[in-house]
DNA sequence: TGCAAACTTGCACTTAGTGTAACTCGTATG
DNA sequence: CATACGAGTTACACTAAGTGCAAGTTTGCA
């Protein structure tokens, strides 16, 4: 048995390039057919008002399976946050590397201020308010991608990097993209078209906006 | 049966200034007792190893007690940290109120690096480090703390707070002063002494000052 | 003193989470 | 194609988290 939720380098995302084999389909789409379970109760029934049971049973695998793949039923939630976040990286990684970092950071931010993204993200976002359990899992999944971003300037600095500087800038930019996200979804309620998405990339422009100038201005 | 641990306005306290009861006495030593039994136990067995029926047994009430005071077993050590970073409002709301917020947040974070407050809230980070119970409960935690800070920051502002403005102002104030406990941590161990704690100093002046001046220069 | 409210406790119950062993299915090899 | 091995699934059993309820016990107050 080699499925496991925990940070395993190599079990999410296996060989990056290569051709999946059909195990790996089938543990892809068992992974995905339990968080979509998760999302599809946690609509109808609202956060914490769902067994990792009933997740197993709407998926169609057993108890174990559940708990196989995921540690907790909100951690089966967490991971459509962890996928929204994880999208960060590539983007970040494709921004010139000369370029200022608060400012390859605000472009792979905003790459990701689009509807198929946002839907599921914004709506646990707001579920989280209302639960501490989510909330947690959520901080953590934010606390994740955090991590995978230092270790990607880390990456890019190649040394050079001060660790204070680094670790200060990255908590920074996720925090107020935070904020911009809840901002924008107290403003607008979460309203996925162009004009409302335009908005929370503003929103995010302002809020790294005082990171890139200072607060005191 | 008015005891509980969530966000009450008046139960943990409980007018302010007012002589505090038998009953309130009462109920904050089984409160501490339990808390300190539990940072007993951490040390003795390490984060994850202890059970709520041991922390319950050594601070001498029952089992329904114990959850009566705090809903896991992880949330009676995070509560180090609540108490640990409630001391900041105090702080905070004695600068004047002219100062620019970031100088008096500096201030008021500053005055926390102290052997007596540092003690608990330095082991319980680098024990959260290995476990992800305790590092989620102690997001919690800091997150808590945002919000009182916001708060208090827009009583301060009186209705001329901009809410994306602050929101973000906070989150990096104290994602930067996580940023700076985890590098203090790294580089010293968390050693107490007064040039140890110097450099903590430092550290936050450092982070601060990237918020205040901005990450561009 | 005596009553009411606050606090504690034991009990019973649901759910989370995990180890283990049997079972099933995909894959590589002859 | 047979088949053997390893990955993934499942049932079962068990420990621990967390909660409602209905007692008991202590404290505050008239």
């Amino acid at each position: 048995m080699s499925v496991s939720y925990t940070d395993d380098p190599e079990g999410a995302v296996p060989e990056a390039g290569a051709a999946p084999s059909r195990r790996e389909l089938n543990k892809q789409a068992t992974r995905s057919a339990i968080a979509e379970s998760a999302m599809k109760l946690v609509r109808s029934k609202g956060p914490g008002n769902f067994t990792a049971d009933e997740v197993a049973a709407d998926a169609g695998v057993s108890r174990r399976t559940f708990f196989n793949y995921f540690p907790s039923p909100e951690s089966a939630l967490a991971v459509h946050i962890e996928d929204f976040l994880d999208k960060v990286l590539p983007h970040f990684h494709a921004r010139p590397a000369g370029e200022p970092l608060v400012e390859s950071m605000l472009q792979a931010l905003t790459a990701l201020a689009d509807p198929a993204n946002l839907e599921r993200t914004a709506e646990l976002f707001e579920l989280a308010e209302e639960n501490p359990q989510m909330q947690r899992f959520q901080l953590e999944a934010w606390t994740h991608a955090e991590r995978k971003v230092v270790a990607a300037i880390e990456e890019r600095l190649d040394g050079e990097a001060d660790a204070l500087y680094v670790a200060s800038l990255v908590g920074s930019v996720f925090a107020s993209a935070r904020a911009a996200l809840s901002e924008w979804l107290q403003r607008t309620g979460g309203d996925l078209g162009p004009a409302s998405l335009e908005s929370l990339r503003q929103l995010l422009i302002d809020a790294l906006g005082y990171l890139r100038n200072g607060f005191s201005s």
